[in-house]
DNA sequence: ACAACCACTTAGTACCGGTGCA
DNA sequence: TGCACCGGTACTAAGTGGTTGT
């Protein structure tokens, strides 16, 4: 592929225009013949996509490989021969054996359940009780079969590397208005057994196989339309040039609607990143205004006014999440900020020496606990109360507020102005403000890469982006001491040696010292980082929160390579960026 | 007004394969 | 040469927010 820079008029749905900006381009020398270059293309109105598109449809799954007659199922203690369909529900379910949640009771229920639909009626009549299955010898095969995978031959891994790629080549690519772009899911995902994240009411129920006749395909009229395997039908084709997505079809577990769409290097996604990010920086311009405007609202002789500005305050100050009702008994039970109950805030009058203090304990998105002591504006902290009186527990907080009243009047502060938007801008303004109050000119690379990371840090730290510490956290730091430990009674060594060697090659021992402390210093950075970095993921923020412009410019202003910040499925995704951000780039 | 639906972004985790070390 | 480790990636669930229909 050839890269080409060059400047790209956008002119950005609706009503918005925006400036001329740089952006770099990938160009595929095959088409440049139709459309040499991509800022040529007008932009659309009216939620156009795309003129034309292309592509070979999905990937299905592979079907089912019935097990060995030697594999057995045994119920009660007795072998038994299960029909094709109930035997590969029950490879599902042997498959995850080790896992905690087959002892669940939701998930055995939700499993046992769907396991039955799938059964003959004979089946059904003598299958009675989960207990009594013993699904070992499935079990113990599968793991065989994947250490048999990795004990193949390296020809064999190859062989089949080969085929991953060559299916990649065909399915993972299609042309979208006269650009080949990488597809970002192109496999039907997989039947199995349906694993939500926390306390999932839906646990265990088993996720369906996708056929053809479930698929809707969405091309150009005038493209080579993809061809259903043979012998089937896709459910539909249509040419819907107002999405962007290639494939869909409807998930049997909540009913919602999948999607096949392309890769985030692609200029579809790129665009609408980028708009993201300016829509964040037109929020800058006029925060202050809208701050003013909330802080005034608490004393509004109106409760809804006071709850939205009381709920707005905390999405601003904490980033929180806007916090959409979601149906009882469908989902894990999580909130964000206008779903808030009763129940997640404890009201300190005073704590730890801080007055008007409110405890946050609730779990958000992913189940993931969100908990924060915060002290608060005694306005705030007095609304909270009046909020909070003769409500029981599981009440909502914010009784006279949902996200869409609240995006309502964001969006007449400010056009585009929603609740995330303080996220992102919060985000990002956190970073560029932390890079510029610590980032020392005067350091070397490491500690500069340290710098950048614990800014990082705080961004991921301010959007509660947590991860499970590594399994292997103790040991992998224990190794590092390891290595450090050596390296300082090496760097000793070097420092005797010097001393004793007067005239010989004392230059060189000077050198050699010099080295070995820089590399000491490199490894107690990197213990450092990763000690800080626990329990935080800042892979989140980095990906969907933060101006890519603003590393690439901070990278470019401290001499940093942009590869020591961004990995290159990084790079391609934020190439936009990378072209556009001049080293004095501010946010 | 609000519920249902749809499209799209954001999210953590499991897994894989390359790398570097004993 | 085998193995641990780590980064990268695939996967897909879980959010947000707009639109549509009643």
């Amino acid at each position: 592929m050839v890269q080409i820079n060059n400047v790209l008029v956008l002119a950005l749905c609706g009503a918005i225009l925006v400036a001329c900006v740089g952006m770099l381009v990938y160009i595929l020398p095959s088409l440049c013949f139709f459309m040499p270059f991509r800022w040529e293309e007008e932009r659309y109105t009216d939620g156009v996509k795309w003129k034309f598109l292309e592509h070979k449809g999905p990937v299905f799954a592979p079907p089912y490989d019935p097990l060995p007659s030697n594999v057995k199922f045994y119920y009660d203690g007795k072998h038994m021969k299960l029909s094709s369909t109930a035997e590969e529900v029950a490879t599902f379910f042997a498959k995850m054996l080790d896992h905690e949640y087959t002892t669940k009771e939701v998930f055995r229920k939700n499993f046992y359940k769907d396991w039955r639909k799938e059964m003959t009626s004979e089946e059904k009549s003598k299958i009675t009780d989960l207990n009594k299955c013993d699904f070992s010898e499935m079990s113990e095969y599968f793991k065989a079969q994947s250490e048999a995978r990795k004990a193949m031959t390296k020809e064999d891994k190859q062989k089949i590397k080969e085929e991953n790629e060559r299916i990649l080549q065909e399915y993972g690519f299609c042309i979208m208005d006269n650009h080949k772009e990488r597809i970002a899911n192109f496999r039907i995902e997989p039947p199995g057994l349906f694993r939500g994240r926390g306390d999932h009411p839906k646990m265990g129920m088993l996720k369906r196989r996708i056929r053809s006749e479930d698929i809707i395909v969405n091309c150009s009229k005038d493209s080579k339309h993809p061809k259903p395997p043979p012998g089937t039908k896709w459910k539909e084709v249509r040419h819907d040039n107002k999405v962007t997505w290639l494939v869909s079809w409807t998930e049997n577990i909540q009913g919602s609607i999948k999607y096949i769409m392309l890769n985030p290097s692609s200029r579809i996604k790129g665009e609408k990143d980028w708009q993201k990010y300016e829509t964040a920086r037109r929020l800058k311009k006029c925060v202050e205004r809208i701050r003013a405007q909330y802080r005034d609202d608490w004393k509004s002789k109106e409760m809804r006014i006071r709850q939205r500005a009381v709920a707005l305050y905390f999405i601003d100050k904490l980033a929180l999440r806007a916090g959409n009702e979601k149906e009882e008994g469908e989902t894990a039970d999580t909130v964000g900020c206008c779903s808030l109950r009763v129940e997640h805030l404890t009201l300190h009058q005073e704590m730890g020496g801080q007055e008007y203090v409110v405890e946050f304990d609730f779990l958000g998105k992913d189940s993931i606990r969100y908990y924060n002591k915060v002290p608060v504006e005694k306005r705030v902290f007095k609304n909270l109360q009046l909020f909070m009186e003769d409500k029981e527990p599981e009440d909502d907080l914010f009784d006279r507020l949902n996200t869409s009243i609240l995006n309502k009047h964001l969006q007449e502060l400010m056009d585009g102005l929603t609740a995330k938007v303080f996220r992102t801008y919060n985000a990002s303004i956190t970073l560029q403000q932390q890079l510029n109050e610590i980032t020392n000119s005067e350091d070397n690379v490491p500690a500069k890469i340290l710098s950048y990371n614990r800014a990082n840090r705080a961004v991921a730290i301010l959007c509660n982006h947590q991860r499970a510490p590594p399994k292997t956290f103790e040991k992998s730091m224990q190794n590092l001491q390891t290595k450090i430990d050596a390296k300082k009674e090496q760097l000793a060594d070097a420092k005797r040696e010097l001393k004793m060697s007067k005239y010989l090659a004392v230059e060189s021992k000077k050198k050699a010292v010099q080295r070995i402390e820089e590399q000491l210093m490199k490894l107690e950075v990197q213990a450092t980082d990763r000690e800080e970095n626990k329990q935080i993921a800042l892979g989140t923020s980095k990906l969907n929160y933060l101006d890519p412009r603003i590393s690439i410019a901070w990278c470019k202003k401290f001499g940093i390579q942009i590869e020591k910040i961004y990995n290159k499925t990084q790079r391609e995704k934020f190439a936009w960026a990378i072209d556009m951000a001049g080293k004095d780039f501010q946010f």
